[in-house]
DNA sequence: GGGTATGATTCTAT
DNA sequence: ATAGAATCATACCC
C-alpha cells in the first residue's frame, strides 16, 4: 500500500517499488524524459479522476479508446501489473499455501472407508459388506438386510457422484467463464496473469467448500443409513455360540475378579469377532446377572471350570500332573475332551477353574451352615472381604483379572476353600490343592 | 403369544 | 471413567 501511494504521490514521476524511476520503460523510444513524464502524469490523472466524471457512454467509450491507444498504455501496464503482483498478490499468495484441511481428509477417508467415495469395486460394496459384518459381531448377516443396505449405500455413492460431478463441471464452467472474463478485461485494466491465476484459485476453493458439504451431507446419510440398519439395540444380535463360550471361559476362570483389563477386552474382542465395546457390555451384564442368579450361575461356572481344567490337564499330559488334578473323586475327568484342547484360558487360569470343580464335587457338602453355592454367596456378599474393585487402589484396570483371593463375590466364596487365605490367582505353579478345612 | 435370555442403553454413585 | 442396577428391545424357545 505505502509503496502505491508513493507511486501516485509523485505526479510526474513513475516509480518502482523501491522508489527508483523505471528508466527499463522507454520502450525503446528516445523521447527527452521530461515529456515521458509528463504523458505518464497525464495518463495517471485520467485514471486518478476517472470515478469522479459522468460519462455517458458515448463519451465513455470515446475516453476509453484514447486511453486504449495510448502508446504508454503497455507500459503502463505492465508497472501496475508488477506492482499488483508485488503487493497484494504476493500477500495472498503466502497465505494460501494451507495444509491440507483436517476435516475434509476425515470426511474423504470415512467416505473411502464407507466405500461411497474411492475405487467402484472392490473398494465399494466389499467395503460395505464389511462394515455391516464388523457391526453385526462378525456374523453372516441375513442376506435381506444386507443387499438392503449395499443397495441404499449404493443409492448414496451414486448421487454422491452425480453431485460432485456436477459441481465439478459447474466449476471448471465457472472458472473458464471467469477466466475469460479476466483476459477480456485485461484490455481495459491491468491484470496481471498472476492474478487471473488467484482467481482461479479463489474459485476452486469456493467449490471445494460446497464440495465439503457434500461430502458432510453424504456422512451424515451413510450414518443414518448405518444407524438405521445396524444400530444393534434395534435389532439385537446374540453373540456366535463360540464368542459366548469364549466370554464364559474368561468370566469363569476370573471368577474370582471378573474384570478384564483393557488388553484382554481387546484380545477377547479380536477373538470373538465382537467390539470391545461389546466386551465390556457383557461383562457388565454377566456380573450383575451372575449376582442375581448365582445358583444358576454356579452350575454354568462348573461346566465351564470343569472345561478349562480338562484342557489344563490335557495341557499337563496324561502321565505328567494330570492325576494331581483329578480331585473330588475323579469328577473331573468326566469333562476331559470337552473342547478338543484349544482352551483360550492358559494353564495359569486351570487353578482357578479347578477350584471350581471341587467346590461342585463336594468340597462344600459337609458344610451344614452353608451348604448351597447361594448362600455361601450370600454370606461372602454380606462380609464383602474386600470392597468393590473400584473402591481399591485404582482403577480395575489396574488390577490383574485373576489377582486372588479376594475381590469379587466369587473370589470371597473361594476363599472358603483356602484355610489361610493363599492365593489362588494362578501365578502360582502349585497344581495341587488342599480340601477345604470348612 | 408368553416367558425367558441376552445385548444395549441409561442412570446413578464413586 | 467405570461399575452396578434398572430397564429396554429384541431373539429365541415352548
Amino acid at each position: 500500500m505505502e509503496d502505491g501511494q508513493r507511486m501516485y504521490s509523485q505526479q510526474g514521476g513513475l516509480t518502482n517499488m523501491s522508489g527508483n524511476v523505471l528508466p527499463q520503460y522507454n520502450m525503446g523510444q528516445d523521447e527527452p524524459s521530461d515529456q515521458r513524464k509528463q504523458e505518464i502524469g497525464d495518463i495517471l490523472q485520467q485514471i486518478m479522476t476517472i470515478t469522479d466524471q459522468s460519462l455517458d457512454e458515448a463519451q465513455a467509450r470515446c475516453r476509453k479508446h484514447t486511453l486504449n491507444c495510448h502508446r504508454m498504455k503497455p507500459a503502463l501496464f505492465s508497472v501496475l501489473c508488477e506492482i499488483k503482483e508485488k503487493t497484494v498478490l504476493s500477500i495472498r499468495n503466502s497465505q494460501e499455501e494451507e495444509p491440507p484441511d483436517p476435516q475434509l481428509m476425515r470426511l474423504d477417508n470415512m467416505l473411502i472407508a464407507e466405500g461411497v467415495a474411492g475405487p467402484e469395486k472392490g473398494g465399494g460394496s466389499s467395503a460395505a459388506a464389511n462394515a455391516t459384518a464388523a457391526a453385526s459381531g462378525g456374523q453372516p448377516d441375513s442376506a435381506i438386510e444386507h443387499s438392503d443396505y449395499r443397495a441404499k449405500l449404493a443409492q448414496i455413492r451414486q448421487i454422491y457422484h452425480t453431485e460432485l460431478e456436477k459441481y465439478e463441471q459447474a466449476c471448471n464452467e465457472f472458472t473458464t467463464h471467469v477466466v475469460n472474463l479476466l483476459r477480456e478485461q485485461s484490455r481495459t485494466r491491468p491484470i496481471a496473469p498472476k492474478e487471473i491465476e488467484r482467481m482461479v484459485t479463489i474459485i476452486r476453493k469456493k467449490f471445494a467448500a460446497i464440495e465439503m458439504q457434500l461430502k458432510q451431507s453424504t456422512c451424515e446419510a451413510v450414518m443414518i443409513l448405518r444407524s438405521r440398519f445396524l444400530d444393534a439395540r434395534r435389532k439385537r444380535r446374540n453373540f456366535s455360540k463360540q464368542a459366548t463360550e469364549l466370554l464364559n471361559e474368561y468370566f469363569y476362570s476370573h471368577l474370582s475378579n471378573p474384570y478384564p483389563s483393557e488388553e484382554a477386552k481387546e484380545e477377547l474382542a479380536r477373538k470373538c469377532g465382537i467390539t470391545v465395546s461389546q466386551v465390556s457390555n457383557w461383562f457388565g451384564n454377566k456380573r450383575i446377572r451372575y449376582k442375581k442368579n448365582i445358583n444358576k450361575a454356579q452350575e454354568e461356572a462348573n461346566m465351564y471350570a470343569a472345561k478349562t481344567a480338562a484342557a489344563a490337564a490335557a495341557n499337563v499330559g496324561p502321565e505328567g500332573g494330570a492325576a494331581g488334578y483329578n480331585v473330588g473323586g475323579g469328577q473331573a475327568g468326566m469333562y476331559m475332551n470337552l473342547n478338543g484342547g484349544d482352551n483360550y484360558q492358559s494353564s495359569d487360569n486351570s487353578v482357578n477353574a479347578l477350584r471350581h470343580v471341587i467346590s461342585q464335587s463336594g468340597g462344600y457338602s459337609s458344610d451344614s451352615m452353608h451348604s448351597t453355592p447361594a448362600s455361601m454367596y450370600e454370606q461372602h456378599m454380606n462380609q464383602q472381604i474386600t470392597p468393590h474393585p473400584r473402591s481399591q487402589n485404582g482403577s480395575p484396570h489396574d488390577q490383574k483379572p485373576d489377582d486372588s483371593t479376594d475381590s469379587w463375590c466369587a473370589g470371597a466364596f473361594m476363599q472358603g476353600l483356602d484355610g489361610e487365605g493363599d492365593n489362588y490367582d494362578g501365578s502360582s505353579d502349585e497344581p495341587g490343592l488342599k480340601r477345604p478345612k470348612i
